[in-house]
RNA sequence: GCCGAAGUGGCGGAAUGGUAGACGCGGCGGUCUCAAAAACCGUUGCCUUUUAUUGGGCGUGUCGGUUCGAAUCCGACCUUCGGCACCA
């Protein structure tokens, strides 16, 4: 039966996938070396969070990478790509308590079937290299690192408001907040409470986070990154009180308008700010406790509302601007934030929307300072917010304002009224989680001794197993007596533990480093090891990890640094930011049943197939949807390859030398080498595969039209072969062997192409008449400009184009076209 | 509101100053089959001309500009997506 023997010819990928695979793990085909004599390369991909089941979206992020990992090893280079888990988190915690099984069990359970599928995909993780943040032997480096900066002073504790959830019982990250002000796990509105918290003092390396000029990032990553950061430059000026009498003298605010200090007709304090009750006066004393009070049940969503009425009430003080001896009433209001600057503004309403807005609402003076010639007169409908020329400014009046900045500030910075300052919209990072599935922090509290580190060598403090970890607004970790009752290391008296676990960012903020000696016990890392491999040198990940992720990472490698313990400055070279895969036109997610499992496309179609699928749908960046009659479509076209080079060879080789088919070949070749080449190098996998598309048409319109000579052919399957490898392992694996080729085609070198070979004896010219195609012409190559030229203006379409029209002009482009301009 | 990216056939996309729509999906026609599916071959932007061969016009969100020539560069606007959002 023709039929089924066709079936049968059909590429058998379950049986080859999986010969292949248990192969090359029995084999250790890809175990990773060091100190081999080649290049290095380490490529990264942000290791998954192991919730359990794969879906495609970790496909859509893992294969093209592992593509990338293989066509460099191919080409050459030691290649270092690694996996592991980011195993701390929540989600174990959630589903602890609504299952009631044990966070470490249900990681570890999800972890091994994700290896499974991870497994499945085909790539090139070295597994001995694996790591899994949740265990000790992971996670006591965490720890030691934060005995590190707590030595240098960059891990503190201190009071802080925290955003609180009343349901979870915990700490939420300002990014676990959701712009309406909910919880983004449960839509419970978060409130403020203050906690006594760890920080890690990022803010130390602000100005250095800024410096971008060594990542080769996206633009738009490098932006986000800085507009975050948020630095500002001003000058930071103090308003008299000694009339007031106070232990503090002077009121000081920030500004970056420090042109504008002449046009400031009221000051405004921060609700929480310490100052207030004491400038309250006793007539003022009930509005102001009662808008404090508001203040202060006003949720989150509220205050951050730009939307929002500017409100507040005055204090019954005021101020004297010291430039001009004014006197400037003090109002409080929400609009002003005590975290930021100095918890003070200057009310400069002429110059700035927002002091604008509460001006005219209560009433108080506009004062024009800086003017162009398009105002007229003193009254503005909106804050003048350009440049121009100081007025009412006394002796700077006239001043470009630009030049005002500068001349005010030295004046200020002589007079001492005040000092140049720049200010961060960053803060410290906040790393106390009351969690239980995370690295406790190593601190111990003594009634005698106080804070006390865990001594080095006590280090790993473990999780211990039977905390009880119900959210009951304590730390689940209190709950273990064993764990919290614990001895001053210093002085043998009773002591407690701290109970807070870390933010798992910190675990997320090294591990790359951990990979190249992940079974390292007498340090964080084996120095050796990071001398040959690091840092990354690309790294491809979500851009959801633009700001977080990537900002703490690259603020350990500084700190790693200044603690001696590595040479070079930024963690990851080049970094490649992927889209998202969607399905029916939305987002992926258990809620919409929209997540496509792959478990199920592999079992239908194989892995080369969805792997090749993912990076064909389109540019790598952009995302992109899942159609299941697209990946028909590849499937398709691997089985058609299939075809092509198992066929009976007999029925189209010859043995008579055809010259101008193996030119023709060697020119296809080596086209599709140059292009594959070119685009897997920028990641545009979708055209690297219609490439090797056009390769395969053409394959089969030549098998089916004429015959090749033998030479030729065995240079089109090995090349191919050596092509599609990176993109299919497994098939590109069997097809290798079957040509009797030595194992294993990964471990080949990635084919180069020759120029000579894409230089063609006849080119074509264009031809177009005022910029618009009429034709095109077949040349010898050694033809010059001036015959191309002659033989365009005689051939019969052109002419016919010319009839009646004189020639103004004729442009020639070497090589591609002719273009006559007639009039 | 601010910052950033993107808008191209029925669909995903290709082309980043020089033949718009590569490659794939889907559609249509055919081969094979009792039939269907699969596979294979051909065809496929829209309008128009011709019995046909063929020829012409239009066409890359909208409007304008630069250029011999614009999907591509510039200006304004519209739409979608992502990020930030009282930061003094």
């Amino acid at each position: 039966m023709e039929s089924s023997d066709l079936l049968a010819d059909r590429y058998p990928y379950q049986k080859i996938e999986k010969k292949w695979q248990d192969k090359w793990f029995r084999d250790k085909l890809y175990r990773v070396n060091d100190k081999v004599n080649k290049p290095k390369w380490y490529e990264l991909t942000m290791y998954p969070y192991p919730s359990g089941d794969m879906h495609i979206g970790h496909w859509y992020a893992m294969t093209p990478s592992d593509t990338r990992a293989r066509f460099r090893r191919m080409q050459g280079y030691n290649v270092l790509h690694p996996m592991g888990f980011d195993a701390f988190g929540l989600p174990a915690e959630n589903a602890a308590i609504k299952h009631g099984i044990h966070p470490y069990q249900w990681t570890m359970k999800n972890i091994e079937n994700m290896r499974r599928q991870l497994k499945s995909m085909g790539t090139i993780y070295d597994w001995d290299r694996e790591i899994v943040t949740c265990n000790p032997e992971y996670y006591k480096w965490n720890q030691w690192i934060f005995l590190k900066m707590y030595e240098k002073g960059l891990a503190y504790r201190t009071f802080a408001p925290a955003n609180w959830c009343n349901s979870c019982n915990t700490v939420l990250a300002n990014e676990q907040v959701l712009d309406n002000g909910l919880c983004e796990r449960c839509d419970t509105e978060v409130v403020k409470r203050d906690l006594n918290q760890w920080f890690l003092q990022i803010t130390k390396y602000a100005e250095e986070l800024l410096d971008q000029s060594k990542n080769d990032w996206p633009e738009k990553v490098k932006l986000m990154q800085n507009n975050w950061i948020g630095k500002s430059e001003g000058v930071e000026i103090s308003f008299d009180i000694r009339h007031h009498l106070l232990d503090q003298e002077f009121i000081n605010t920030f500004t970056t308008r420090i042109d504008t200090i002449f046009g400031v007709t009221f000051i405004v304090i921060a609700p929480e700010h310490p100052l207030v009750n004491k400038l309250t006066t006793s007539d003022n004393i009930d509005v102001v406790q009662s808008y404090i009070y508001e203040a202060s049940k006003s949720s989150e969503i509220e205050r951050l509302s730009t939307d929002k009425e500017k409100t507040g009430v005055f204090t019954g003080s005021y101020c004297i601007n010291r430039l001009n001896g004014e006197n400037i009433p003090i109002f409080v209001a929400d609009y002003v934030l005590l975290s930021y600057g100095t918890g003070v503004v200057m009310g400069v309403p002429a110059h700035d929307q927002r002091d604008y807005d509460f001006a005219k609402k209560y009433d108080l003076d506009i004062k024009l300072v800086v003017k162009n010639s398009l105002i007229e007169g003193e009254n503005l409908d909106e804050a003048y917010l350009a440049d121009g020329i100081m007025v009412n400014s006394g002796e700077f009046d006239g001043l470009s304002n630009i030049e005002a900045k500068k001349q005010i500030a030295d004046y200020i910075e002589n007079k001492t009224y005040g000092k140049r300052a720049i200010n961060y919209k960053m803060r410290d990072w906040l790393i106390s989680r009351q969690r239980y599935w995370g690295t406790p922090i190593p601190i111990i509290y003594c009634d005698s001794c106080g804070i006390v580190p865990v001594p080095e060598e006590d280090l790993p403090v473990v999780l211990p197993e039977n905390a009880e970890f119900l959210p009951t607004g304590e730390s689940p970790l209190s709950t273990s007596i064993d764990f919290v009752n614990t001895i001053c290391p210093k002085c043998d008296s009773k002591a407690k533990r701290e109970t807070d676990t870390m933010d798992t960012f910190v675990d997320s903020s090294w591990y790359f480093f951990r990979y190249l000696s992940p079974n390292y016990s007498q340090g964080i890392f084996d120095k050796d090891k990071i001398l040959e491999w690091g840092p990354v040198d690309q790294y491809t990940g979500g851009a959801e990890h633009a700001v977080m992720h990537l900002l703490y990472a690259r603020f350990f490698v500084k700190a790693l640094r200044d603690l001696g313990l590595i040479e070079f400055d930024e963690p990851f070279k080049k970094l490649f930011n992927q889209g998202h895969i969607i399905s029916g036109s939305q987002k992926m997610s258990k809620s919409r049943g929209n997540v496509v499992s792959p478990d199920e496309y592999v079992n239908q179609v194989g892995s080369d197939v969805v792997r090749c699928y993912l990076m064909f749908i389109g540019p790598w960046d952009q995302g992109g949807e899942w159609s299941d009659s697209g990946l028909r479509g590849m499937s398709r076209w691997i089985n058609r390859i299939w075809e092509i080079f198992n066929k009976d060879i007999s029925v189209f080789i010859s043995n008579n030398k055809d010259d101008k088919l193996d030119k023709e070949s060697r020119y296809i070749i080596n086209k599709t080498i140059r292009k594959v080449t070119e685009d897997l190098e920028k990641f545009k996998f979708n055209t690297s595969l219609a490439s090797l598309m056009e390769f395969t048409n053409w394959i089969n319109e030549k098998i089916n039209t004429k015959s090749f000579n033998a030479g030729i052919w065995n240079e089109i399957k090995m090349n191919f072969i050596l092509m599609i490898a990176p993109f299919a392992p497994h098939m590109s694996e069997e097809l290798w062997s079957l040509q009797g080729y030595n194992y294993s085609v990964h471990d080949q070198k990635w084919p180069e192409w020759n120029i000579k070979y894409l230089e063609l004896d006849a080119k074509t010219i264009v031809i177009q008449v005022n910029g618009k195609f009429r034709g095109k012409i077949e040349v010898p190559s050694d033809l010059n400009e001036e015959e191309i030229k002659k033989m365009a203006l005689e051939s019969e379409r052109i002419k016919y184009y010319m009839l009646d029209k004189d020639i103004i002009k004729i442009i020639y482009i070497k090589d591609k076209l002719i273009n006559c301009v007639v009039k």
